[in-house]
DNA sequence: GTTAGCATGTAAGGAGTTACATGATTTT
DNA sequence: AAAATCATGTAACTCCTTACATGCTAAC
């Protein structure tokens, strides 16, 4: 049983499964994907790449060719430099092993808890493009579940007021309720766009068939 | 020099310069306070408590009469009652030491970077009503600042994509740009109330000061 | 009388950061 | 020649959570 904050594993196998990459460049692609919402250092990168090639999951694959780039200019004086191209410096490479993708594939594949809570949800939504269309649709609503939950005890608390918040307490209160919200609608805009989606793929009946194959 | 991360001990001595508390019903209050933004356990909370106490910032008044409720119906058969009434239970009150009153004022008069960072923002702004005005302002432009900034190198990330983001992937980045936005307006329209506070506060005038005194 | 909530604490450990250490390559 | 950026890693430390341990008090 993995603890339940699996974020950083999650996208590292995620992202290793579209392409191949070193420490380096894995980091920044992290970075972006998961965008304001979590950044890593390479003190956390460099020891969970170990712990999953020690668990089978990836693979090394030692000092590929390191990309001579399309130079423009001088591209190397080609005849006699004495050097054997000691071109490239060491750069390792990781990769998904058969093993971590069916790792990746069952943990993509699980629509529970787990994928909604806060702290996972940024990861899981960012690997929908490989996550399928039924789990989507069910981490989506398990997470708009989960915030109006939040939503209505907050609003609980509000209404009921046990302890008094000053102007500024109760208006950082206010805006994060409100953002809270903008999630919900913004959730339930996906969600309608996953069902739209779910039929149309449900529903290629005889218009849909006829169409696409004049098209 | 402490560590930036100073949240819990700046929120703690926030709480208890309001009022003397303990360990149980501060740590609702901290959660209320700080809503939906970060929640502490007891694990964290009583040994926070145990340094401020060795720090000097924070002192206990061990067992102060517990309250005895206005009990409806029967409130307690007067007489005879055996027991030298041992109501109440044990609980641990604690209160701002003079030093800790002191520290406390320090923190709340800085306006640098660690006032405005994501971590301790949310802290800060709740702690507004004990900050004097001028530098709720500059915590609140320092923020601001600070959240365009990053707003800047995101949209150039979006623009100059070095890296092609899948739909989903590029969707959460929408929704992370719309929402640190979002803050950015929530601060434009904080800085233009605190800005008119300040001139009502620096003209006084005539008018205003006769109204004080008739009130 | 037993469940739920009040109340205080400790121990072990997870998750991540910062700072350090090292060195190659590219750009200015 | 210097500065920036690429690249990989380790060690120490911080902050916080979970799980445990303990016991009171109120309500049903």
């Amino acid at each position: 049983m993995r603890s339940r904050s699996d974020v950083l594993e999650t996208a590292v196998l995620g992202l290793l499964n579209e392409s191949p990459l070193h420490g380096y460049e894995l980091r920044k692609r992290l970075n972006l994907v998961l965008g304001s919402f979590r950044a890593f250092s390479y003190g956390t990168l460099y020891p969970a790449l170990k712990a999953l090639v020690m668990r089978g999951l990836i693979a090394t694959t030692e000092n590929d060719p390191p990309t001579p780039p399309p130079r423009k200019g001088k591209t190397g004086i080609p005849g006699r430099t004495a050097k054997p191209k000691p071109i490239g410096r060491r750069r390792v490479v990781y990769e998904l092993t058969a093993e971590g993708k069916e790792h990746l594939q069952t943990v993509l594949a699980t629509a529970g808890p787990a994928a909604w809570e806060d702290d996972n949800f940024d990861v899981r939504f960012a690997l929908f493009a490989q996550t399928d269309a039924e789990t989507r649709l069910r981490v989506l609503e398990g997470r708009r579940t989960r915030l109006t939950e939040r939503l209505e005890t907050f609003r609980q608390a509000a209404t009921h007021p046990r302890s008094r918040l000053d102007e500024y307490a109760l208006e950082l209160q206010r805006f994060g309720l409100e953002r809270a919200e903008r999630e919900v609608h913004w959730l339930d805009s996906l969600i309608s766009t996953e069902r739209g989606r779910a039929a149309a793929q449900n529903r290629p009946s005889q218009q849909e068939q006829t169409k696409k194959e004049r098209g």
